[in-house]
Parts: C-alpha cells; structure tokens; sequence
DNA sequence: GATTAGGGTCTGGACTCTAGACCTAAAGAG
DNA sequence: CTCTTTAGGTCTAGAGTCCAGACCCTAATC
C-alpha cells in the first residue's frame, strides 16, 4: 500500500506516519558543478545563443564568467565533446566549437536518442500548447507600448532572418518578448524553459521554405492579435502555432520509424 | 511594476559575438548536499506533510530514505532548527518536532519576513491566478472515472478535516488531485511548486470560520464542475478561489503594515 | 623561426561526503 | 531503582570534488 505514485489511499493515508516516514524521499544525488556547467552550456546552445560553427568562449574565460576551477569547466566541455555537442581544435584560433550535425539531421538521431523519451517529449508538447496560448492571453491583456515596441522589432528580425540558425533564434527571441509582455517572471521562465527542454533533444524543430510562410504568416498575426489587445485571437493563434510545430515534429518521428523498418542500420 | 531582467538591447544584442561571451552566464554555486536535503524538508512541510508538533522521521531514517550520510541530514536539520522550523528532543522518543510558531502567528513575522519579499509574492499570486484556471479547465476536460473517484475523496477528506492542520493538509491534497485529473505532470508540478513557494514564506494561509466555509464551498463547486466537465465554468471557479485567498493574504500584509505604523517596534 | 593564443596536464591544499564506531540523555520495563 | 532501549551528539579515517596556479604542447600568425 505504499510505494505508490498516487493512488487513492495516497491521498488520505500521507499524513499518516507510516507513510509520512516513506513516500515522499526520493534519493538525493550529488550535484557536481561540472554537470551544472554542462546544462548551462547545453541551454545556451538549445536556445541558439552559440549558433552552429560558432566558437565558445575560452576554457578560462569561461571558468572565471562562471566563477568555478577551469578543472571543472574542462570537464564539462568534455562531456559536450563526447556527447557530440561540440567540436575542440587545438593551438592558436583553436577552442570549442558547436558542432553543425547536431540537431536530428538523421533520422538515426531521431530513433536513438529521441523515441525512448517519447513519452516525456508528448508531456512538453502538451505543456506547451496549453500554456502558450495562455501567455498569448495574457499578452494581449497586459501588452505596454515599450512591449509593443520589442515585439514588432523581434517580429521584423524574424522575417528578415537569413538563414536557419538565425531564423531559430529569432523565433525564441520573438516568444519570449511576446512572454515579456505578459509582465511575469515566471510565465517568462515556463517559456523558456519548454523551449530549450524541447530544443534540447531536438536541435532544431523541421525547416523547410513553406512551413517557414506559414510560421511567419501565424507569427505576424499573433503579434497582430497581442497588439492590437485581441486575447481570444492571440491565444486561438497561439495554440494553432504551437500545434503546428508538434505536428511537424511528429510526422519527422514518423518517418524515422518507417525508415527504421525498411531496414537501414547504422 | 515590471522589473523583467531584460530591456530591449538584450533581443537584439544576443548574438552579438561581445553579449554572447557576457550576458548569460550568472556564476554557479556548488550545490551542498545538505541544502538539498534541507530544501526536501521544508517543501514536505510546507506541503503539510508534516504538519506542527508532528515528528519527523530520525536522522538514521532520513539518511537511508534520502540516501545520503548522517552527517548530511544532520547539517540539513541544524539548519532547519536554526531557522526555527524545527524542535529537537534528545533521549529515549526524541527527535525533531515541526514547530507550531512557524507560520505568521504574529504580524511581527509579516513585517520581517514577507514584506520584503513582496514583489517576488505579488509574481507567484498572479501565476497562481492565471495558471490554477487553466489547470481545473483542462482537469474538466480530461478527467477520468479514476480522477473523479480520488478528487472526491479528497474532497470528503477536506470537508472533514477536524483542524486547521489537517485541513491545509487537505487542501493540498485536493488541489493536487485536480491536477492529476490533467493528465500532465509538469502542471501538477507547476501546480505543487506554486503552493509550495507560497506556503513556504506564508506558513499557512489565513485560517477563520468564515473562510474555511467559504473554501468549503468553492471546493465543492470547483470539483462538481471538473466532474460535470464544465469546462468554463470550472476555470471561472478556480481563479475565483485562488483570488478570494490573495486578497485574504493582502489583508494579512495591510493589517500587519497598519500595526507597524501604530508603534510597535521589534 | 619567433611569438602567441589557445587547449592539455599535473600538483597540493581545502573542503565535502560517507561509513561506521562510540558517547550521552531520557523514557520505559522489570 | 536499575537496566535496556531509542533517540540525538561526537569523532575519525578515507574517498572524492573543487580550486588555484604552474607548466607543457600545438598551430596560426608575424
């Protein structure tokens, strides 16, 4: 009766001792600053502020940005480097740079490293289109000139964005300013934070030229709608882009696993 | 009013290979095993887990269900004794004890320790407001014969919870219940974070007759309509709750702010 | 070919964490 | 009243982490 997730006698039963003394402890593990190093690095890269080929700043630099040994900064580029993350060239103009065959440019990448979480990435997908639309609303709702301002500026660097990388970073510039407008904190953290955990496992959602239109087509009305105080609209457009992105991301699935049972191994 | 941590150069800066070696990295700080056991502790008793004069587990106890040494535990309770959430007895049925001055008993304790964080509290009411609406909108949605079982069991529960121990205790429980009915654990996450922050400076919501007949029968329309799946009508319901107890806390702050001014002094 | 800006390596000292032995206080059993 | 038991309180040795800093190696540039 204990050892439960939840079920219903966890409800009336936790204040109980028996189970006060039991449910909730889940063990603890050592943080080590090397993996705290090692997120922060992988965050910045998810949310495009070191675009690929990029060079990272120096081990040194790094460590003192940071305020922790070079020791530990070395261990966690290690670990970047090894995971695939980065690149290291030695002697002068050498350092870190991000790799460019990081995202799922294979369907390979898709079926090892993405389908086994499946199920914590349709939790994310799910978040997501709930809580979009919700800061959508809210946006609308609080929007001040100054937000007005940033948003239509983040809008035209996204139209104007050259290729894909900047293309990627523009968008998150563009919600997160909408976020911003909607004047808290937190709904700005929760955004970010859905962004970079989807990002994370999947380097970049699909890009091609028409589902870049239509990307550019809803961010221009969801700037319209938020502008312009229209909250129903902003949050209906919201919740049709980010549904958008999680259908294109799974027909990407699909077809990883189709390509996997006709037979190609790595 | 808006204290976001970024203007608007940061949109456009970001990629700037200067911003891009600067603006993201705030140092890291190692993680000490015991703060994290510490931060364990006060989430469970925040939560009510262990509600005042309760005992906790032993040191041994804790140890093994956390996995971590002795030694750890015992640096993490040092803490919490110090700071005056805990008791400790030595001998034979000793231990630590949840103390029952913890919450703001006195206006003394508003002053001190809430109003100076009162900005970082209006930005997790206003989460709280906007995002509780949206989790009892999607529990009504989502919800199944399993979830409508649980959630009125909880909802007995709190009914006829004989104090206001065991009724904060409930209410917890109630609301995570409805969370649950979402069917996506980063809400009730989101949703267990929230009144965790908040019963963690607040100790325990205001407590009076009138109120708890109030709760009472929000809590009980709140959970008809989740059941009945009143989608709107739930979300309506549940910013209204979750308002009602703002303004209660804003009171607390105004009474505890009018009586510094009257005179008396720590 | 000298210089220089980067990564690569090593060391000693401070601190943390663990496992376990052992001490002390207080409640209950007889 | 004494003994036993159950709790917190104390100490130690050893393994591991982290840091500061010195020094080596590589390759681009002057």
């Amino acid at each position: 009766m204990i050892a439960h997730g939840a079920g219903p006698e966890a409800f009336l039963a936790a204040n109980d001792s028996a189970a006060a003394t039991l449910a909730w402890g889940s063990p603890i593990v050592a943080r080590h600053v090397a993996d705290d190093v090692a997120d922060r690095l992988i965050t910045a890269i998810a949310l495009g502020l070191y675009v690929p080929a990029q060079q990272l700043p120096t081990e040194r630099e790094l460590a003192s940005m940071l305020g922790v040994s070079r020791t530990s900064v070395r261990e966690a580029l290690g670990q970047l480097t090894d995971t695939g993350y980065l690149e290291v060239r030695r002697g002068r103009n050498g350092g870190y740079f991000v790799l460019s065959t990081w995202g799922p440019t294979s369907a390979e990448h898709v079926r090892r490293h993405l389908v086994p979480k499946w199920s914590e990435f349709e939790e994310l997908f799910d978040a997501r289109t709930l809580i979009e639309p919700l800061i959508a609303r809210t946006a609308a709702l609080r929007h001040t000139e100054d937000d007005d301002i940033r948003i239509q500026a983040a809008l035209r660097a996204y139209q104007d964005a050259p290729n894909h990388d900047a293309s990627r970073n523009a968008d998150s510039m563009l919600h997160r300013a909408i976020a911003e407008a909607s004047h808290n904190q937190l709904l700005v953290n929760l955004s970010v934070d859905l962004r970079t955990k989807i990002s994370l496992n999947l380097g970049a959602e699909p890009y091609t030229d028409s589902v870049r239109q239509t990307a550019i087509h809803q961010h221009h009305d969801l700037v319209q709608a938020v502008i312009e105080g229209r909250v129903d609209d902003a949050g209906d457009i919201a919740a049709l882009h980010f549904v958008l992105s999680e259908s294109l991301i799974r027909d990407l699935i699909a077809r990883a696993e189709r390509d996997n049972e006709t037979g190609d191994e790595r």
